[in-house]
DNA sequence: CGAACCTCCTGCGGGC
DNA sequence: TGCCCGCAGGAGGTTC
Protein backbone atom coordinates (compact mmCIF):
# COMPACT_ATOMS: atom_id res chain seq x y z
CA UNK A 1 0.00 0.00 0.00
CA UNK A 2 2.13 2.87 1.14
CA UNK A 3 4.64 3.99 -1.89
CA UNK A 4 5.84 7.41 -1.13
CA UNK A 5 3.34 9.70 -1.53
CA UNK A 6 1.40 7.60 1.24
CA UNK A 7 4.22 8.10 3.69
CA UNK A 8 4.63 11.47 2.72
CA UNK A 9 1.51 12.14 3.99
CA UNK A 10 1.69 10.13 7.00
CA UNK A 11 4.35 12.18 7.81
CA UNK A 12 2.47 15.33 7.48
CA UNK A 13 -0.12 13.87 9.76
CA UNK A 14 1.91 13.02 12.69
CA UNK A 15 4.62 15.77 12.69
CA UNK A 16 2.52 18.66 14.01
CA UNK A 17 1.53 16.14 16.50
CA UNK A 18 4.75 14.89 17.60
CA UNK A 19 7.06 17.19 17.20
CA UNK A 20 8.34 18.43 20.88
CA UNK A 21 6.03 15.69 22.31
CA UNK A 22 6.85 13.73 25.30
CA UNK A 23 6.47 9.68 24.35
CA UNK A 24 5.73 8.40 27.88
CA UNK A 25 5.97 4.74 26.95
CA UNK A 26 5.50 2.10 23.98
CA UNK A 27 3.19 -1.06 24.07
CA UNK A 28 4.07 -3.94 21.94
CA UNK A 29 1.19 -6.01 21.19
CA UNK A 30 2.81 -7.69 18.51
CA UNK A 31 6.99 -7.73 17.84
CA UNK A 32 7.50 -9.87 14.80
CA UNK A 33 7.11 -8.03 12.13
CA UNK A 34 9.46 -8.10 9.01
CA UNK A 35 12.12 -8.43 11.83
CA UNK A 36 11.44 -8.51 15.30
CA UNK A 37 11.00 -5.35 16.91
CA UNK A 38 14.07 -4.83 19.07
CA UNK A 39 14.59 -4.28 22.75
CA UNK A 40 16.03 -0.78 22.07
CA UNK A 41 12.37 -0.08 20.73
CA UNK A 42 10.03 -1.49 23.22
CA UNK A 43 11.67 0.42 26.17
CA UNK A 44 11.38 3.39 25.03
CA UNK A 45 9.93 5.82 27.49
CA UNK A 46 10.17 9.44 28.51
CA UNK A 47 11.59 10.46 25.39
CA UNK A 48 10.82 13.67 23.48
CA UNK A 49 10.90 13.50 19.32
CA UNK A 50 12.74 16.45 18.66
CA UNK A 51 12.53 16.27 14.76
CA UNK A 52 10.59 14.08 11.88
CA UNK A 53 11.93 13.43 8.40
CA UNK A 54 11.17 11.25 5.39
CA UNK A 55 14.06 9.14 3.30
CA UNK A 56 12.65 6.93 0.67
CA UNK A 57 9.26 5.17 2.51
CA UNK A 58 11.39 5.16 5.97
CA UNK A 59 9.90 7.50 8.04
CA UNK A 60 12.94 8.82 11.21
CA UNK A 61 12.00 10.11 14.09
CA UNK A 62 14.62 11.59 16.00
CA UNK A 63 14.32 11.41 19.70
CA UNK A 64 16.43 13.99 22.19
CA UNK A 65 17.75 10.74 23.51
CA UNK A 66 20.23 10.72 20.75
CA UNK A 67 18.48 8.19 18.94
CA UNK A 68 16.54 7.71 16.01
CA UNK A 69 13.56 5.33 15.49
CA UNK A 70 13.26 4.01 12.07
CA UNK A 71 9.81 2.69 10.52
CA UNK A 72 8.69 1.29 7.27
CA UNK A 73 5.25 0.94 6.87
CA UNK A 74 5.82 -2.34 4.86
CA UNK A 75 3.02 -2.90 2.28
CA UNK A 76 -0.46 -2.87 4.86
CA UNK A 77 0.96 -0.24 7.70
CA UNK A 78 -0.44 2.89 8.80
CA UNK A 79 -0.06 5.31 11.86
CA UNK A 80 -3.03 6.53 13.24
CA UNK A 81 -3.92 8.75 16.10
CA UNK A 82 -6.59 7.28 18.70
CA UNK A 83 -7.98 8.69 22.07
CA UNK A 84 -6.77 5.70 24.64
CA UNK A 85 -9.70 4.49 25.41
CA UNK A 86 -10.38 3.82 21.77
CA UNK A 87 -11.31 0.16 20.96
CA UNK A 88 -8.24 -1.82 20.26
CA UNK A 89 -8.48 -3.61 16.53
CA UNK A 90 -6.79 -6.42 15.49
CA UNK A 91 -2.99 -5.80 14.39
CA UNK A 92 -2.84 -2.54 16.39
CA UNK A 93 0.56 -4.20 16.92
CA UNK A 94 2.34 -0.38 18.42
CA UNK A 95 0.79 1.85 20.86
CA UNK A 96 2.74 5.05 21.20
CA UNK A 97 1.41 6.83 24.61
CA UNK A 98 1.63 10.14 24.52
CA UNK A 99 -0.79 11.59 26.94
CA UNK A 100 -4.23 11.07 28.25
CA UNK A 101 -5.97 12.42 25.46
CA UNK A 102 -4.34 10.75 22.54
CA UNK A 103 -1.89 7.91 21.44
CA UNK A 104 -0.48 6.63 18.13
CA UNK A 105 -1.21 3.28 16.64
CA UNK A 106 0.58 1.30 14.72
CA UNK A 107 -1.96 -1.25 12.03
CA UNK A 108 -0.46 -3.68 10.18
CA UNK A 109 -2.15 -6.91 9.14
CA UNK A 110 0.30 -8.04 6.96
CA UNK A 111 3.30 -7.39 9.21
CA UNK A 112 6.12 -6.53 6.58
CA UNK A 113 6.49 -3.06 8.36
CA UNK A 114 9.47 -2.51 10.58
CA UNK A 115 10.37 -0.71 13.66
CA UNK A 116 14.31 -0.20 14.41
CA UNK A 117 16.45 1.86 16.34
CA UNK A 118 19.92 3.56 15.68
CA UNK A 119 21.89 6.11 16.66
CA UNK A 120 21.13 9.54 15.21
CA UNK A 121 24.74 10.01 14.37
CA UNK A 122 24.65 7.53 11.88
CA UNK A 123 20.96 6.96 10.80
CA UNK A 124 21.40 7.71 7.19
CA UNK A 125 24.54 5.35 7.78
CA UNK A 126 22.14 2.38 8.27
CA UNK A 127 22.40 -0.91 5.92
CA UNK A 128 18.51 -0.17 4.89
CA UNK A 129 19.35 3.15 3.97
CA UNK A 130 23.01 3.92 2.82
CA UNK A 131 22.52 2.53 -0.75
CA UNK A 132 18.67 3.96 -1.27
CA UNK A 133 19.16 5.66 -4.92
CA UNK A 134 17.95 9.63 -4.98
CA UNK A 135 15.19 11.02 -3.87
CA UNK A 136 12.63 11.19 -6.75
CA UNK A 137 11.80 15.19 -6.32
CA UNK A 138 14.88 16.16 -6.05
CA UNK A 139 17.49 17.17 -8.68
CA UNK A 140 19.71 14.69 -7.94
CA UNK A 141 17.15 12.45 -9.74
CA UNK A 142 17.42 13.75 -13.44
CA UNK A 143 17.15 12.76 -17.13
CA UNK A 144 20.99 12.50 -17.08
CA UNK A 145 21.16 10.64 -14.34
CA UNK A 146 18.39 8.04 -15.70
CA UNK A 147 19.97 7.56 -19.06
CA UNK A 148 23.26 7.03 -17.44
CA UNK A 149 21.89 4.23 -15.68
CA UNK A 150 19.38 2.89 -17.91
CA UNK A 151 22.37 2.95 -20.86
CA UNK A 152 24.19 0.39 -18.71
CA UNK A 153 21.35 -2.01 -16.80
CA UNK A 154 19.64 -4.88 -18.96
CA UNK A 155 16.10 -5.28 -17.15
CA UNK A 156 12.59 -3.96 -18.10
CA UNK A 157 12.31 0.09 -17.64
CA UNK A 158 8.94 -1.08 -14.88
CA UNK A 159 11.73 -2.92 -12.80
CA UNK A 160 14.41 -0.23 -13.43
CA UNK A 161 12.08 2.69 -11.75
CA UNK A 162 10.73 0.46 -8.95
CA UNK A 163 14.34 -0.90 -7.71
CA UNK A 164 15.12 1.34 -5.01
CA UNK A 165 18.56 1.34 -5.37
CA UNK A 166 17.80 3.60 -8.44
CA UNK A 167 15.67 5.56 -7.52
CA UNK A 168 13.29 5.49 -4.29
CA UNK A 169 9.89 5.76 -3.65
CA UNK A 170 8.09 4.37 -7.01
CA UNK A 171 5.88 1.31 -6.36
CA UNK A 172 3.79 -0.68 -8.28
CA UNK A 173 0.88 2.00 -8.96
CA UNK A 174 2.72 4.99 -9.59
CA UNK A 175 5.49 2.86 -11.82
CA UNK A 176 2.69 2.07 -13.70
CA UNK A 177 1.04 5.65 -14.04
CA UNK A 178 4.32 6.92 -15.11
CA UNK A 179 5.14 4.89 -17.53
CA UNK A 180 0.90 5.57 -19.00
CA UNK A 181 2.08 8.90 -18.95
CA UNK A 182 5.74 9.00 -20.72
CA UNK A 183 4.11 6.71 -23.54
CA UNK A 184 6.47 3.81 -22.96
CA UNK A 185 5.50 0.31 -22.73
CA UNK A 186 6.54 -1.04 -19.11
CA UNK A 187 8.50 -4.28 -20.69
CA UNK A 188 10.74 -2.25 -22.71
CA UNK A 189 14.36 -3.13 -22.08
CA UNK A 190 15.45 -0.04 -20.29
CA UNK A 191 18.83 0.37 -22.64
CA UNK A 192 15.95 0.46 -25.75
CA UNK A 193 13.98 3.29 -24.00
CA UNK A 194 14.63 6.66 -26.24
CA UNK A 195 16.39 9.39 -24.58
CA UNK A 196 13.15 11.66 -24.92
CA UNK A 197 11.42 8.92 -23.54
CA UNK A 198 13.37 8.87 -20.58
CA UNK A 199 13.34 12.31 -20.06
CA UNK A 200 9.52 12.38 -20.57
CA UNK A 201 9.40 9.85 -17.81
CA UNK A 202 11.30 11.80 -14.96
CA UNK A 203 8.85 14.48 -15.51
CA UNK A 204 6.21 12.21 -15.24
CA UNK A 205 6.92 10.32 -12.10
CA UNK A 206 7.80 13.70 -10.51
CA UNK A 207 4.75 15.33 -11.46
CA UNK A 208 2.51 11.73 -10.22
CA UNK A 209 4.49 11.87 -7.40
CA UNK A 210 3.59 15.71 -6.87
CA UNK A 211 0.29 15.22 -7.60
CA UNK A 212 -0.81 12.21 -4.92
CA UNK A 213 1.34 13.59 -2.34
CA UNK A 214 -1.11 17.14 -2.77
CA UNK A 215 -4.46 14.72 -3.06
CA UNK A 216 -3.08 12.53 0.15
CA UNK A 217 -1.83 9.45 -1.54
CA UNK A 218 -3.79 6.93 -2.99
CA UNK A 219 -6.37 4.46 -1.05
CA UNK A 220 -7.13 1.28 -2.62
CA UNK A 221 -8.03 -0.80 0.00
CA UNK A 222 -7.13 0.46 3.32
CA UNK A 223 -4.65 3.14 3.61
CA UNK A 224 -5.73 6.02 5.47
CA UNK A 225 -3.97 9.14 6.60
CA UNK A 226 -3.32 9.74 10.40
CA UNK A 227 -6.76 11.37 10.79
CA UNK A 228 -8.27 8.27 9.16
CA UNK A 229 -9.47 9.75 6.47
CA UNK A 230 -8.61 8.29 3.46
CA UNK A 231 -6.27 9.49 -0.12
CA UNK A 232 -8.15 10.62 -2.93
CA UNK A 233 -5.35 9.71 -5.57
CA UNK A 234 -7.26 7.12 -6.92
CA UNK A 235 -9.69 9.06 -8.81
CA UNK A 236 -7.08 9.91 -10.93
CA UNK A 237 -5.17 6.51 -11.90
CA UNK A 238 -5.70 5.56 -15.43
CA UNK A 239 -4.22 2.19 -15.96
CA UNK A 240 -3.50 0.81 -12.69
CA UNK A 241 -6.05 -1.64 -11.43
CA UNK A 242 -7.86 -1.00 -15.00
CA UNK A 243 -7.67 -4.15 -16.89
CA UNK A 244 -10.34 -4.39 -19.52
CA UNK A 245 -11.68 -0.95 -19.30
CA UNK A 246 -11.04 1.47 -21.75
CA UNK A 247 -7.88 3.73 -21.83
CA UNK A 248 -8.71 7.13 -20.90
CA UNK A 249 -7.05 8.73 -23.50
CA UNK A 250 -7.65 6.05 -26.25
CA UNK A 251 -10.39 3.78 -25.73
CA UNK A 252 -8.30 0.70 -26.33
CA UNK A 253 -8.89 -2.12 -23.52
CA UNK A 254 -5.73 -1.62 -20.28
CA UNK A 255 -3.80 -4.84 -20.54
CA UNK A 256 -2.02 -6.56 -17.61
CA UNK A 257 0.88 -8.88 -17.58
CA UNK A 258 3.53 -9.85 -14.91
CA UNK A 259 6.84 -7.70 -14.67
CA UNK A 260 9.38 -8.62 -12.04
CA UNK A 261 6.43 -10.64 -10.23
CA UNK A 262 4.53 -7.73 -10.30
CA UNK A 263 0.79 -6.69 -11.92
CA UNK A 264 1.93 -4.19 -14.42
CA UNK A 265 -0.77 -2.38 -16.63
CA UNK A 266 -0.67 -0.68 -19.56
CA UNK A 267 -2.24 0.37 -22.84
CA UNK A 268 -1.25 -1.37 -25.69
CA UNK A 269 -1.75 1.24 -28.25
CA UNK A 270 -0.33 4.44 -25.94
CA UNK A 271 2.48 2.66 -24.46
CA UNK A 272 5.19 1.44 -26.92
C1' DC B 1 28.14 -7.61 -10.14
C1' DG B 2 23.34 -7.93 -11.96
C1' DA B 3 18.95 -10.24 -12.73
C1' DA B 4 15.32 -13.37 -11.51
C1' DC B 5 12.95 -15.73 -8.14
C1' DC B 6 11.42 -16.67 -3.27
C1' DT B 7 9.76 -15.22 0.93
C1' DC B 8 7.50 -13.14 5.04
C1' DC B 9 1.83 -12.40 6.56
C1' DT B 10 -3.30 -11.63 6.59
C1' DG B 11 -7.48 -10.31 4.15
C1' DC B 12 -10.42 -10.22 0.47
C1' DG B 13 -12.79 -11.19 -3.81
C1' DG B 14 -13.97 -14.46 -7.35
C1' DG B 15 -15.29 -18.91 -8.70
C1' DC B 16 -17.33 -23.15 -7.84
C1' DT C 1 -23.87 -19.85 1.98
C1' DG C 2 -19.34 -21.29 2.37
C1' DC C 3 -14.93 -22.96 1.13
C1' DC C 4 -10.70 -22.71 -1.54
C1' DC C 5 -7.58 -20.45 -4.41
C1' DG C 6 -5.05 -16.67 -6.05
C1' DC C 7 -3.69 -12.29 -5.55
C1' DA C 8 -2.38 -7.79 -3.14
C1' DG C 9 0.48 -1.52 -2.97
C1' DG C 10 7.42 -3.89 -0.43
C1' DA C 11 11.80 -5.27 -0.63
C1' DG C 12 15.61 -8.08 1.55
C1' DG C 13 17.76 -12.52 0.83
C1' DT C 14 19.20 -16.24 -2.08
C1' DT C 15 20.74 -18.28 -6.14
C1' DC C 16 22.65 -18.53 -10.54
Amino acid sequence: MPELPEVETTLRGISPHLLNQKIEAITVNQPQLRWLIPDSVIQLANVTVISLERRAKYLLIQMDNQQSLIIHLGMSGSLRFCHPSDERRKHDHVIFHLNDTQELRYHDPRRFGCFLMEPTTSVFEHPLLIKLGPEPLCSDFNPDYLIALAKKRHKSIKTLIMDQHVVVGVGNIYACEALFSAGIHPATICNKVPTKKLKALVSAIHEILTAAIAQGGTTLKDFVQSDHQPGYFAQQLCVYGRANQPCPTCDTEITVMTLGQRSTFYCSTCQK
